[in-house]
DNA sequence: AATTGATACTAGAACGATCTAGACAGTGCT
DNA sequence: AGCACTGTCTAGATCGTTCTAGTATCAATT
């Protein structure tokens, strides 16, 4: 199998190595490399191919270092939190089509969001994309006078911070707009206790019931981000007067829920519905099938690189909120007869 | 507006500003700031002070490009595997303690582990820590040609290549001896399907029901990685003859498998036992709470480290292979009373 | 007093790329 | 012929560090 020479074991094929093979400069050499103009097209060629059989890749620390647009794009995120891989894996894809890097850099309970942010400016990050920040808005205006931060996912007031998010309010209506439509009544929130973007979630719950005459049966139960927080507060409800539906903060909660109602030996969607927020993997999966609202990972992951680009090019960003949508699954259907009825 | 002072605003702080601000030559400010030998206790005080005053942070880019020593170690992983996070979360700690910089690379469905890694080393990576590598061993054989690799969590056959991991077969058979010893007689197992590390795993179960005596209760189905795959095995398993316990391939699929016993109206672990591998966080949710073997990502990611560590001192690394670790939660327990009698 | 030997410090060359300014040849125009 | 222009190409500076080789300074030893 014998791997081919790749010269001197130690070293790296450098660009003055392929500039030398070449009988050209360095600086033509690296004319041709990054596709510049200014080159003759035979010695492109011959450049080109000179490279490829050297194995020439070029050293990006060496370059990012020289030019000052390193089109290098940070992303922070939560390792635990499945929705933010989605993301992560779409802002991939989002980036290379706009010709930028990416490096990323996860925040977890040992590690806190301003070291993660500290490692992506030390590799020289030109911008950064950080999902649902945790941290300070003072902290991050102050990350935002260093580079420019878009701030994906939840809303923030930091200033000198964009956001790119979707219209939370539109999709917790949506929810409720589904439920309703579907007979349901006695439909009840369960919020994200202090989460971000949790607030406007129950807000607009609150203002969709309201709208649709439902006002006497507005409930909102303390619930969370996470399965726990989901199977306590189901707990309760299924402790109490049952609803006829439940729209859970996350799919997360939304499953914590499911399982506290199935715990108590009622069956999902008959007797009760439940929708979630995110339409990740979990919501996805074949024996969950949750109903939820979608998020559009790859459209937020433009939207947020896009928005970063127009920074960088100090230009105004545009489009950053975008429309969720319901995706119906099989945990929400027509209310019990008896409900309808009251 | 107004962005606050902070110096020219384009430019960032250099060390040829800290050290013409403090008095000394670059090279002098440069010992200091990276805590070398061979400066005065005054002059190091001084220069410490005005580093901070200025608010310097040193370029990595520009370290690692002089530095042979870059002291950096990339990490592959994917971001739909938990499990992958977890241990992610653990060399960043690991790799801390022993003085390295961390930078990750994602793997997923658009972005194949090729790319992944190749990112990394225009990074500068000094070492590949690669979780769970998906690649073909003459891949990861050609990679270790350039750095040194280290595979986490799954065996390879790759030339060159260092494989930390956890004993599978101990596992799997801490695993079987705890449900044999719970009185279980028909314990099937849920196997891999041609997932990295399955074919051990389903060795050391057949291997253990033979020690005790279990041949004629062997059954082994085709299982997989993912939730899906459980769900399809647990389908095929109560619709014929139920056994009294089921050794699952990994947390998810044994989730899989829970919902298809309920599904079928079964109670666990009252009617059938349990038993996944990662004990991921999944496992530990308040509402799963899954016997799992553990495989103690803390003590793995450090040996990881140590073992790329090790490779740099070009000494021969140690202490590759830990015994994982059953934690009993409440899929499994006593036998049924009819299924010991037979 | 001269030699050694630390210790504290510095000038200048790397690292591997990009960028600036300009050289050189060939063409077209007056 | 002289001039401006265009398209290729090159020498050398430059990015922000670290590293090498060496220079002072001063105390201790011979």
């Amino acid at each position: 199998m014998q791997v081919t020479s790749e010269g001197t074991p130690g070293r790296r094929t450098t660009l003055a190595d392929v500039a030398a093979a070449a009988g050209v400069s360095r600086a033509l050499a690296s004319i041709v490399m990054r596709g510049a103009e200014g080159a003759g097209e035979a010695t492109r060629r011959r450049v080109l191919e000179v490279a490829s059989e050297l194995g020439y890749r070029p050293d990006s620390r060496a370059r990012l270092l020289r030019s000052s647009r390193t089109r290098l794009l940070g992303v922070t995120f939560t390792l635990s939190e499945p929705f933010h891989g989605e993301v992560v894996e779409s802002i991939y894809a989002a980036a290379e089509a706009a010709g930028f890097d990416v490096t990323l850099s996860a925040v977890g309970p040992r590690r806190p969001e301003s070291r993660a942010l500290e490692s992506l400016l030390d590799a020289g990050i030109e911008a950064a994309l950080m999902i649902s920040p945790s941290s300070a808005p003072e902290e991050l205006a102050a990350y935002a006078r260093q580079v420019p931060v878009v701030s994906l996912l939840s809303p923030t007031s930091a200033e000198g911070v964009d956001v790119v998010r979707s219209d939370d309010g539109a999709g917790v209506r949506a929810a409720v707009e589904h439920l309703v439509s579907l007979g349901h009544r006695n439909i009840v929130h369960i919020d994200g206790a202090g989460a971000v973007a949790a607030e406007e979630r129950s807000a607009a719950y609150r203002l969709t019931m309201q709208e649709y005459g439902l006002s006497a049966n507005i409930r909102v139960l303390h619930g969370g981000a996470h399965e726990e927080d989901g199977l306590r507060a189901g707990g309760e409800l299924v402790a109490g007067s049952v609803p006829d539906a439940v729209v859970a903060f996350n799919d997360r909660c939304a499953l914590g829920v499911l399982e506290a109602v199935r715990r108590a030996g009622l069956n999902v969607p008959e007797d009760l519905s439940v929708a979630g927020y995110d339409d990740s993997q979990l919501a996805r999966l074949s024996h969950v099938q949750l109903t939820s609202v979608s998020q559009d990972a790859p459209r937020l992951a433009e939207a947020a690189v896009g928005c970063a680009a127009a920074r960088l090019a100090s230009k105004e960003p545009a489009g950053l909120v975008h429309q969720p949508q319901l995706v119906v699954r099989a945990t929400t259907g027509p209310a019990p007869a008896a409900s309808s009825v009251r």
